[in-house]
DNA sequence: GCAAGGTC
């Protein structure tokens, strides 16, 4: 007898093996990990996918592609060679077995990487040998009882996994070939396109973001303020005043007269510890603490994991289940002064807070209790990150006093507030916040105060602000677009097509005018409609109401249709495309007039050359890594750019005679929240401004694009 | 080449 056991992971393996002996071998196979154990005579090895073996393919050309199949993923895609080594190992290792049990994730995808795993690797007979093993965690409790009660394979569930590969691929890949090649046939140029479930909706949520912006119509509006004797500054109480008579009313009330202090409100509140981090919430906060996207914070995380020193960082969990073993954790921290600094300060029995969101298979994001050496220096801040947020979540709660002072001057109701805390509680554990520490002034109910100055600041309303990386992947968690391990890359690859730019996401022309485009010939994808629509087709499969084929077939009538459409006015789409892709590229004025033009031809290095192109020949190469910024030279007029590590800022004329490559952390300023130096950053992204205090102060401010 | 979804 020999049975093999199929698991999602390599760490997947380890545990499962462990869990069902303690006497498993650990062995490898062209450097792939695997596992084998003896049980009454009988042989078992646990063998581990990684993720997806297998992809879609087409297995015809053709304009249009609807005949696909699945093709080992190292085949398609050269950057996932490590795939042929796991692949040659299950097919080596599952020869002479008789059993086979599919240990993949219970979800969609972990029951379709299981059976194609079995399928194309050990042979179509071990599909129908095959049976399913079922556990939501991966602890031993789990994968005993799941192993001695195997469940039969859900072939409906596979079923509903393949269609939505095969949907996600008809949609995606012709519309987009179907882009592509309009601008191909109008300007014989070629510029990568791409629509896509996910991605389409994202830029479409972008886009109407924009245009609210756009339609904003500033309104103007009037703070009146207070400047007290003993540094206060009061609010009038009514906060915006849209009247610029009711101000002066206000004015003319105040004229002269001291503040009378009415009421003095001193409260506590509590500040809650926060819960341990899921993949979203570990983006959020590593964009607003560093200034990490969030598809590198992802990277790191994937690191820190693979190295042992943190746990799965693929989680939507926002749980601590008592089976990781914290208190062996917070010992194994402890073994570093700094946070056995913390780890004392801690109550027993610990216990951590929990927040709401609970993932299939995988805990909160945790460190493991195995101590890094050597950590590049982002990677240290992240896993840094990571263990003093697990560490606080055991700490107690802080507590805030607020006090919040109504007063009159004349007629006229003012208000100041002031806080402090009074206990640190958790935040002494998670040292990456300003905490809040306000004197309070020495004032009694009663007293009368001298008014120093009465200042009347006149406002504008503004547009609602810019997503940024962070904001948008909680948009797109809160709309049920993507997944947790998609959304990085999903928001990557629409700057990359240069649909579009900078910190604040900015829609370039090229995204605006492909949203527009779409929305005539296919405005389901350009909506979350498609996802809802997928997901209710899914599950009719599941249940087993609807067939697979029938539901692809009906997909490529629709997608026949919108082909068809497209392929009827491709001149006309692909003259506005192009057009809207060489306005996204204008980064500045060639001294001919014309607009200087990013040039980034897949074939060779981008490069800036003149829109007046064969009349005027101008051409400027760019360094490796280079951003061409907003702010012009001042000696040529030429844009700027940035490059180099650390980043150094140089005419894009690198022959103008501009004086020095000054570093481009130039000082622009004060910080208005903590007096520190402004200075200039540059990300890849864009150029913002950010204090120098960073990561304890956290302001930052745009720079003002001149148009 | 093109999607979205797993994972190193």
């Amino acid at each position: 007898m020999h049975e093999i056991i199929i698991c999602e992971k390599p760490k997947a393996s380890e545990k499962i093996a462990s869990a069902l002996s303690g006497k498993a071998i650990k062995k490898n196979y062209k450097r792939v990990p695997y596992y084998e154990l003896q049980n009454n005579g009988k042989k078992t090895t646990v063998l581990a996918a990684v993720g997806h073996l297998y992809s879609l393919a087409p297995t015809k050309r053709g304009k249009k592609i609807f005949d696909v199949d699945w093709v080992p993923l190292y085949e398609k895609d050269k950057s996932k060679k490590y795939v042929k080594n796991y692949i040659d190992a299950i097919k080596k290792l599952s020869k002479d077995a008789d059993t086979f049990i599919h240990a993949c994730d219970y979800d969609i995808e972990g029951t379709l990487i299981g059976y194609n795993a079995l399928k194309y690797a050990c042979g179509d007979e071990s599909v129908n040998k095959a049976v399913r093993m079922k556990f939501s965690t991966l602890t031993t409790e789990d994968i005993t009882e799941a192993y001695q009660n195997p469940i039969t394979l859900d072939l409906n569930q596979v079923d509903s996994g393949i269609a939505r590969h095969v949907l996600d691929f008809l949609f995606g890949v012709n519309i987009s070939k179907y882009l592509t090649d309009s601008v191909m046939k109008a300007t014989k140029r070629y510029i990568q396109l791409s629509a896509g479930r996910v991605q389409t909706p994202t830029l479409s949520i972008l886009v109407d973001r924009e245009k609210e912006i756009h339609k904003f119509i500033p309104e103007p509006y009037w703070l009146i303020k207070a400047r007290l004797e003993g540094k206060i500054t009061a609010d009038h109480k009514k906060g915006k005043i849209f009247q610029k008579e009711d101000a002066d009313g206000i004015l003319a009330d105040v004229e002269n007269k001291d503040a009378k202090i009415k009421k003095i409100d001193l409260k506590k509140t509590k500040k809650p510890r926060p819960f341990p981090f899921d993949l979203g919430s570990l983006q959020s906060e590593a964009y607003s603490l560093f200034g990490f996207n969030p598809k590198k914070t992802q990277q790191i995380a994937q690191n820190l994991y693979t190295e042992g020193y943190t746990s799965y960082p693929r989680t939507s969990s926002q749980k601590l289940p008592k089976s990781i073993g914290y208190p062996k954790i917070l010992k194994k921290l402890s073994k570093s002064a700094a946070f056995r600094k913390q780890v004392d300060k801690l109550k027993k029995p610990y216990k951590p807070n929990e927040g709401k969101k609970t993932d299939e298979a995988h805990p909160a994001i945790h460190p493991t209790g195995s101590m890094p050496k050597g950590l590049a220096k982002d990677s240290q801040k992240l896993y840094e990150l990571i263990t003093y947020r697990f560490i606080s979540v055991f700490g107690e709660d802080g507590l805030v006093e607020t006090m919040k002072t109504d007063l009159t001057i004349g007629s006229q109701n003012f208000i100041f507030t002031r806080k402090r805390t009074v206990k640190m509680g958790w935040q002494e554990q998670y040292p990456f916040r300003k905490v809040e520490n306000d004197d309070f002034p020495p004032i009694s109910e009663g007293d009368v105060l001298k008014v120093k100055k009465i200042i009347s600041e006149e406002k504008e309303t503004k547009p609602p602000a810019r997503y940024n990386q962070a904001s948008l992947i909680r948009e797109l968690e809160k709309r049920g677009l993507g997944t947790k391990s998609t959304r990085a890359n999903i928001i990557s690859i629409l700057y990359d097509r240069k649909y579009v730019e900078g910190n604040k996401i900015k829609v370039n022309f090229l995204g605006e005018h492909l949203i527009d485009t779409l929305k005539k010939y296919s405005q389901k994808i350009t909506s979350e409609e498609l996802t809802r629509e997928f997901e209710e087709k899914l599950e009719g499969i599941m249940g087993g109401e609807a067939q697979k084929d029938n539901i692809i077939a009906e997909a490529k009538v629709e997608i026949t249709s919108i082909l068809d459409d497209i392929e009827k006015n491709k001149l006309k789409i692909g003259e506005e495309l192009y057009d809207a892709y060489r306005k996204s590229m204008i980064v500045g004025e060639c001294k001919c007039g014309k607009n200087l033009i990013l040039i980034d031809s897949p074939r060779g290095d981008p490069f800036v050359g003149c829109s007046g192109y064969p009349e005027c020949k101008s051409t400027y190469s760019l360094p490796r890594g280079a951003v061409i910024l907003k702010t012009k030279c001042e000696k040529c007029d030429l844009p700027l750019i940035s490059y180099g590590k650390p980043r150094q800022r140089a005419c894009l004329d690198l022959k103008c005679g501009r004086e020095g490559r000054e570093p481009t952390n130039e000082v622009v300023g004060t910080c208005p929240d903590c007096g520190n130096e402004l200075i200039k950053r540059s990300g890849r992204y864009g150029e913002f401004i950010g204090c120098r205090g960073f990561p304890k102060c956290r302001f930052t401010k745009s720079i003002e694009e001149k148009s």
